[in-house]
DNA sequence: CAACTTTCTCCACTCACAGGACAAAGCCGC
DNA sequence: GCGGCTTTGTCCTGTGAGTGGAGAAAGTTG
């Protein structure tokens, strides 16, 4: 089960090792062409490289009008988990070295069952995919936790909705259960990096991820790389005041953003709506399934449901105020809208954008895309993988 | 008046210049401990430094039970021209290039007088700081000014306060003019460049500078670099909304930040108080001078005086509901407050504390100083300096 | 004055890297 | 099918960066 995978020797390698990740296999004088060496010193390390078995050379391309080059691609043999563990369910997907994704399952689940019980069941859904012959071992592995982390060490701290976790050493005991190198990171910050990786972030260097799901939090990439704060908190944005004197929270305070507007508190307001009669659509929903998530509201408001509407509309209001101050703060590139909610599209869109146009300085509007994220579920665990690869691409 | 400064032929040699602008002069054996390379290439670039004229060595150190060694320092003769144009006024200085302020000049002045006006005062005052023997010329200048600014090209853009500098190339103009290198920043970036090279925020690789002036603006550093955003505004806090359908303000929305409490603000606050019998204190002095200031609201604070204090109280208030925010988003190491209503001191920081303390999340407060900025009216001069050596100390 | 420290210089050796020459392997037109 | 031409990849040599050790220079201490 454990895997040595072998990693680079020097920054070059680690170089030629992304540009393979991200661009595809590609011939010696392609790679020349991108990186900043001499053909003759490309070709040593790319002889080096094939020697560890990092990489392969896989037959020859197509000519372009003359001598046909050797394919340089990724080892396809290479294997990466790629873990999201949400509020109330988990994916688990492996990918192979260019962060496609073979395989991915999705179950309910509680986090607050605490951590062993969790990672069994991870680990149950690993050896799933494992069995179904999408791979032999892991090569290193990528997780994501809805709370914040304490980087370096790969701990959770003091998340609030994940009581048990406090301090459980995530990386090291994963580490030891599947052989292989692991990295932990925030959720939000993973789906930030699967938007920069593969989705709608692609090329911009500084933007912010906002993921609403059973809770908020935003993700924030400066310079291209992930700001986690000083004590991994950065982007917990669910507690910043959206009301003075508002809704109490469950953190003490009144008013936060997420007690306004979150998959839990919008689906609190549904359920509360349809209870005083002010929507026979919401009304029947809530009868046929004892219960309303953000999805009946999408479902209602699709329907015309005016009751409906109003509640994204608001809680969008609610949000973009919010972003709005972050956009004149942060003065981002791109602002990615991602997480469960998204089921809420385009009205929900138009709220916070028409907020953030609004309130925001039009400098910093003026030419600021507010857009959905492209990936969807996938984006988390699309980002965990890129994570753990960053780091097994790298000097050891 | 031109001076061709050399700069450093790699990057081993720009680091050695910036250790010993910021540890002073320093003896090879010293610096070969600061920096990771042998000794003998370590003494192959101080001889060229050395032979460059941006070093020299000057005498022998006291003997610490061995060889004395050769004290290396920066060339004593380089100076720095630190220039900040703020709204109402405008600081220039000169510095060696260690950063010390070897002379300082300040004059109001309406930066609505426009950049041809407020450029000429500013060579003015630089030539006579150079005719007062404190300079021969200038190997590089730093010039704050305040508003957005694209950084790489050094031009204001879209400034709020600023009418008639849009589009102006600063950089470009007083380079022609000074004959030496020059950059251009938001003068608040420059604040928290200044901190972090003197003052409060040494060795702090994230944090927050909040400068309450005219207007209020926030410096933002992130991994020990300025974060300016994608359109030089980033750190432009101060029309967040502080207050839903609060007071107008003058860039046409209602309830910005700097709508409530800013030095202008708390101006207009105290003469309203003062006009309306609140406060004999703050309405004598207005009798006196015609107009009351951000000082006058502090001299009268600090005599007692119940409506000046709950002035600043409740700016403080404002400022810290949205530092809160900011802390809980970004998640600094620190925060800083200075500008301009410094003068209000304890009772001002204490309203801020209060509400950061109790509003962001104990995770990302719990460490966290909020404290006064260090410098006073000198870290934007100072953090100009620092702006344009980094820049003279890196290789061509 | 001998023994020990610290600082600085000099020299030989290694290694990274560039760049050109050249071979291999394809295309195309005649 | 046979030269030109193009692209790809390899080989070889020269250059410069950098290390590490030997040793000189210049102190202190007993």
């Amino acid at each position: 089960m454990r895997r040595m995978t072998a990693r680079p020797a020097n920054a070059h390698q680690a170089k030629l090792l992304r540009l393979l990740r991200d661009g595809g296999p590609n011939s010696r004088a392609q790679l020349g062409d991108q990186i900043d060496l001499s053909r003759s010193k490309l070709a040593v390390e790319v002889d080096r490289l094939l020697e560890t078995g990092l990489v392969v050379a896989d037959g020859l391309a197509a000519s372009r009008g003359g001598r046909r080059s050797h394919n340089i691609r990724l080892n396809p043999g290479l294997r990466f988990l790629g873990v999201d563990i949400g509020a109330t369910s988990v994916d688990v997907a492996v990918t192979n070295a260019e962060l496609e994704i073979l395989g991915h399952l999705n179950q309910p689940m509680d986090v607050r069952e605490g951590p062993v019980a969790v990672f069994e069941r991870v680990l149950s859904m690993a050896a799933k995919l494992r069995a179904s012959g999408l791979a032999e071992g892991f090569d290193g592995a990528g997780i994501g936790v809805p709370g914040p982390v304490r980087f370096p060490e790969g701990v959770p701290v003091a998340p609030p909705i994940m009581p048990g976790w406090d301090g459980f050493p995530v990386r090291e005991a994963l580490s030891q259960e599947l052989g292989c190198p692991v990295m932990v990171d925030n959720d939000v910050n993973l789906m930030a990096m699967g938007e920069q990786h593969a989705g709608v972030a692609r090329s911009v260097g500084d933007f912010l991820c906002v993921k609403i799901g059973t809770g908020i939090g935003c993700g924030i990439v400066a310079g291209g790389d992930v700001h986690r704060g000083v004590t991994g908190s950065a982007g917990d944005i669910g507690h910043i005041q959206a009301v003075p004197d508002g809704r109490p929270c469950a953190c003490g305070n009144r008013g936060c953003l997420e007690a306004h507007f979150s998959g839990a508190a919008l689906a609190r307001d549904a359920v509360e709506a349809a209870q005083q009669g002010l929507s026979e659509e919401l009304a029947s929903r809530l009868a046929a399934n004892g219960t309303l998530t953000a999805v009946d509201v999408a479902a209602a408001a699709a329907a015309g449901d005016a009751t409906a509407l109003d509640l994204i509309r608001e809680g969008g209001n609610r949000v973009g105020q919010v972003i709005a101050g972050l956009v004149s703060f942060f003065n981002p590139g791109l602002v990615v809208i991602g997480g469960g909610v998204t089921g809420l599209g385009h009205n929900l869109l138009a709220a916070i954008r028409t907020q953030v146009y609004r309130q925001s300085l039009p400098l910093a509007t003026g030419n600021l895309p507010i857009v959905l994220g492209e990936l969807g579920p996938t984006a988390g665990v699309i980002g965990a993988a890129r994570l753990i690869s960053d780091h097994v691409f790298s000097p050891a």
